[in-house]
Formats: structure tokens, sequence, C-alpha cells
DNA sequence: ATTATCTATAGATCTATAGATAATGC
DNA sequence: ATTATCTATAGATCTATAGATAATGC
């Protein structure tokens, strides 16, 4: 167990990025220690500090890491419809894989963002994904119309993962795929 | 400093409660310590535990208060509109409101109670006001328009607070705005 | 006598650092 | 020789409990 190979320190940090991605969005980047990171990621938490210099380090890459690929996922949906069935697409797609899984990182991680510094790199990345998210949504359509889909998608999605009551989710749910339709 | 009157003592465990829900939603229920609640009270932290058993019970009244105090916000202002208006005032309000100050618990909350066990009292005490506030917002109108409109105004708070950039929060906030115009 | 509150502390975290280890890379 | 990773630990949390204190309430 001693050194790892430059190229595979590089892949170990790689690892690292997408573990730390996916446990912030499931448990909050406060739920998760760098123990508990490196320990799903295959290593100690010693190690951390040599790839990192802090938990914040990782946080803000994690993050950019993890709208990037819902930009690719909304862009892969989007790319696939037309002009009319774009918002709808995206929405119930949205709305269907979001309380199946937990694939979003806006609902999962906006409440501790607006708690960062308002220029922190973290909150800078969230930022310039949900931007990127709304340039997808919006495409060669209305701009305003977009965003209000944008916000009404995250705020059903918050509130029906939030909520102690499958049906009252669902309503909320149902009513947001609903506003989409051409 | 002996022990208080019974009647001091409820107006404390009061006190408590309601320091409780506003630095919750401040810091959320994870990023504030017992000691640091009580001493925001004017208590030391080992009091605390004559008068709730555990964390997550003031966690559960602190929701329930501030959700309370929630509807009884959206009432007043809902009572003072016509059908036609009620939407519109409500989201006006609710949008300028929470970019200024802190007020609605729901966007600062939602993450953490996601994460709660589905009964959990906390997040039983968070449905059931999100509930009031949809029906407030119902009102006798259309209840689908209704709950699509709060989806929009949650989701359209949650992404402002959490943006980095105040150009794009208040483009996001105008287009809900805008949407719930009569 | 009872009990609301305080002081002190146990036990379990968590971030970050220091120094050891062993394989890479020159 | 350099360095990626490991072991061990310092120092700072945080929840919850134990026992002391002093005023209330009978």
């Amino acid at each position: 167990m001693g050194r790892a190979s430059k190229e595979q320190a590089a892949l170990n940090r790689v690892r690292v990025v997408e573990t730390a991605a996916r446990m912030f969005q499931e448990h909050g980047v406060a739920g998760v220690g760098i123990a508990d990171l490196m320990a799903a990621a295959g290593m100690t938490h010693g190690g951390f500090y040599r790839q990192f210099a802090c938990k914040d380090d990782v946080a803000a890459e994690a993050c950019t890491h993890a709208m990037d690929r819902a930009v690719g996922y909304w862009s892969d949906i989007a790319a696939r419809q037309s002009e009319e069935s774009r918002l709808s697409a995206l929405t119930d797609s949205y709305v269907a894989g979001n309380m199946a899984q937990h694939k979003c990182p806006m609902p999962a991680l906006a409440g501790e963002m607006a708690r960062e510094p308002i220029d922190s790199p973290v909150r800078q990345a969230f930022t310039q994904g949900v931007r990127g998210l709304a340039d997808v949504l919006t495409g060669d359509g209305e701009r305003e119309r977009a965003l209000r889909q944008l916000a009404a998608m995250v705020g059903a999605v918050t509130l029906a993962r939030a909520s102690s009551d499958p049906v009252f989710a669902a309503e909320i749910l149902g009513a947001v795929r609903r506003m989409a339709r051409p």
C-alpha cells in the first residue's frame, strides 16, 4: 500500500469528486465527513488533503460535476424534441426522474448554497449550472416562459421530496407537469 | 440564579421555540447547536433538556411555529384581496418579502426535510404547513392553478436565494411574478 | 419537596495536520 | 528523490447526561 502512479492518482481524484457529487446530493455537504467520503471512494481520509486544500474545494468541484451532468442530461432530451414539445418533455422527465431516483442537485443543494458567501466557489458553480439548465430549457423559445417553468419544476420537486404525504406530493408534481403541455 | 416559576418557565420555553424557528430558518437545523440556541434565548444549554427530550423535538415545534406564522401572514394578505387578485398579491408579497428578509421557511428547510424519515414529526409539521399555504393560495379558485403557482413561487425564491448573481436571481423572480398577473 | 436552571463533562463526531511508509519516476 | 496514501492525533465542535444550586410551591 504505498504510493499510486501519477495516472492512478488522477483517476483516484476523479473518483473522489464523483463520489462527493453523489454523497453531497444525498446527504448535503455538511452531512458528509471527509472520512465518509474517502472511505466510500475506497481510501483513507488522510489522503484527501494531498488532492484538495480543504472541504470547500471538493464541494465546488463536485457541484460543477453534478450540474454539468444535469446540463448534459437535459441537452440530450432537448435535442430529441421539437420547439413545441421541449418544455413539456423536459418537465415530464425532470418530475418523473426526480421522484424515482435523486437526480437533480438543485432541490438537494439550494438550501445550503443560500447560506454560503455569495461569491464562494461552490455557490458560483451552482449558479453557473442553473444558468446552463435555464439556457437548455429556453432553447429558441421564450425566455420568460422557460424561467417560470424552471422555477415551477424546481419548486414542485423541492416540495414533493420534502413532503411526508405522497398523495399531496403527487398532486403538486401533476399540476406542474400539466402546466407545460403545449 | 435558581429555579424560575412555572409561569416563567413556560415563557422561557416559548422563547426557545421562537428563537429556534428563527435560527433554524437562517442556518438550517444542523447548523444550530443546542448551546447556540439556548445562549440566543438567554439561557445555558443544560436547561434545554428539561423542556425538550431531544433536538428533534424542538425542531418539530419550531417548524410548526414557523409554518403557522407563514399561514397567518398569507391569510392576512388573502383576506384583503378579491378572487382575481389573490394569486398575484400573494406572489408579489412572497417574492418581494423573501429576497429582502428571510421570511419563508420552505426554501430554507425543504432540503433538510427531504432527508428526514418520511414520518418524522418535523417533516409532518412542515408538510402540514405547506398544505395550509396551498389552501390559502387556492381560496375559492382553481386548485391546479394554485398548486403550480405555489411551486413556481417556492422554486423561484429557492433558486434566487441560492444564486451568486443578483441579476439572474431577479430575472427568475420577475418571470414568476408576472406569471400570476390576472 | 419539587424542579427550572446551571456547571461540568462524557462520548462521539469532524476538519485538518504531522509524520511514516512504500512505490513511482528520474 | 519525490510523492500518493496511510496511521495517528490535535483541537474544535456537538448532543446528551449527571449532579449541584437555589427559588418555587405545597
